[in-house]
DNA sequence: AAATCCGACAACCGCATCGGA
DNA sequence: TTCCGATGCGGTTGTCGGATT
């Protein structure tokens, strides 16, 4: 209580020194930029306040803070998501739900916002196509049946003629950054040559400085490119569909059934997938069952996870099962993961399905 | 060619927490 | 112990450019 008076009237005073200084919002300036990196090369990280009183700029201690760290910042990695980058994301986030600084501390390079912006862009849009909750088990679980393996596949793909996928893999190496953060540092607009080149290298469109626009700021590629190229369409997500007998956006967990085409649209036709189109699947065969039978057919990832034959058990309890928690117990295991992964990968991921 | 829609991302805002006085 | 400023975090909004109609 008095923490929030407190903080209330640290509110206050701060709106009254904007008041009293005009402060900027909106897209920062070329020159804005100069003057923080020059500040903070002078004085360092910090003091955020002091620094936005002392540097010239007219903006608060925070949106300093913040444009620094979320796009100033010399080590800041910029362009696509590698198909590494978003299955740690996706991994993480199962165990941690929106801990966002959290994940990007896994991610070196990535900040929080860029972490968050393609969860919210990508993955629950997925979510809302298929009219769940992006947080509930049955997606995470459709996430780790399906999403996952697509990401892997694409990782094996994109490395195969360049590294181990074991190596690539191995979580150790995952944990160092190694294909998400190999790059050196950049700075200043320039970008990491040996990355996926970002859209518009330099400044981003979005930082096409209102005052100053950088001629190098780039008409081509652009946004919507970020991570497409990385993680290809999803039609298998975007096309499925949920038998919708337990409402929208209800937490389907081991109560629903998948739609066969979109399942097949999913490039998971190759394999047995029971019942035709439009069928329910009977009520002692739960969505996960199901998966986990299209997934067992596939080979792989019931491999892939460590686990055998687990007919009555979904896709979470093989990887560790969820309790609807975060918590690292029901999480599904990175390092076994990764590993069976790249033994997989080794080998013959084609039994993935195919047709991806 | 123009209008509209949509995706991506930078930036802002409110709140919580931390640490020093 | 309390107060207060600084910082961090997560949710939300605004803006821009490309895609589509």
């Amino acid at each position: 209580m008095s923490q929030r008076k407190g903080a209330m009237a640290a509110v206050t005073s701060s709106k009254h020194e904007e008041e009293m200084m005009e402060l900027r919002r909106g897209p920062w300036t070329l020159e804005e930029d100069n003057l923080l990196m020059n500040y903070i090369v002078c004085h360092g990280e910090g003091r955020w306040n002091l620094l936005a009183r002392c540097s010239g700029l007219k903006r608060t201690g925070k949106s300093c803070r913040l444009r620094w760290l979320n796009y100033l910042k010399p080590d800041i990695k910029r362009g696509n998501l590698t198909p590494e980058e978003q299955l740690l994301i996706l991994e993480l986030h199962s165990k941690w739900g929106n801990r966002w600084s959290r994940i990007a501390q896994h991610l070196p390079g990535r900040t929080d916002n860029e972490i968050k912006n393609y969860w919210r862009t990508r993955v629950q849009k997925q979510a809302r196509q298929l009219r769940v909750d992006a947080n509930s088990a049955v997606f995470r679980d459709a996430v780790r049946c399906y999403w996952m393996p697509r990401l892997l596949e694409k990782m094996a793909a994109t490395s195969a003629h360049q590294v181990d996928p074991a190596a690539l893999l191995h979580p150790a190496h995952i944990a160092a950054g190694v294909g998400g953060s190999a790059s050196p540092p950049v700075h200043g607009g320039q970008h990491d040559a040996t990355s996926a080149p970002s859209p518009g290298s330099g400044y981003s469109h979005h930082q096409s400085y209102p005052v100053d626009p950088s001629p190098s700021t780039s008409t081509s590629g652009c946004s919507g490119s970020t991570s497409a190229a990385a993680l290809p369409p999803v039609p298998c997500f975007s096309e499925l569909s949920w038998v919708d007998q337990y409402g929208p956006y209800a937490d389907l967990d081991g109560a629903g059934a998948f739609d066969s085409a979109a399942l097949g649209s999913l490039g998971l036709d190759g394999l047995d997938l029971g019942p035709a189109d439009g069928d329910v699947y009977p009520d002692s065969t739960t969505l996960l069952d199901y998966l986990n039978s299209a997934c067992t057919g596939g080979g792989a990832m019931m491999t892939m996870m460590g686990g055998g034959n687990a007919p009555h058990s979904s896709c979470g309890a093989i990887m560790g099962g969820h309790d609807g928690d975060y918590g690292p117990p029901s999480s599904w295991r990175t390092d076994e993961l990764c590993q069976a992964a790249a033994r997989k990968l080794g080998g013959d991921h084609h039994q993935w399905g195919g047709g991806i």
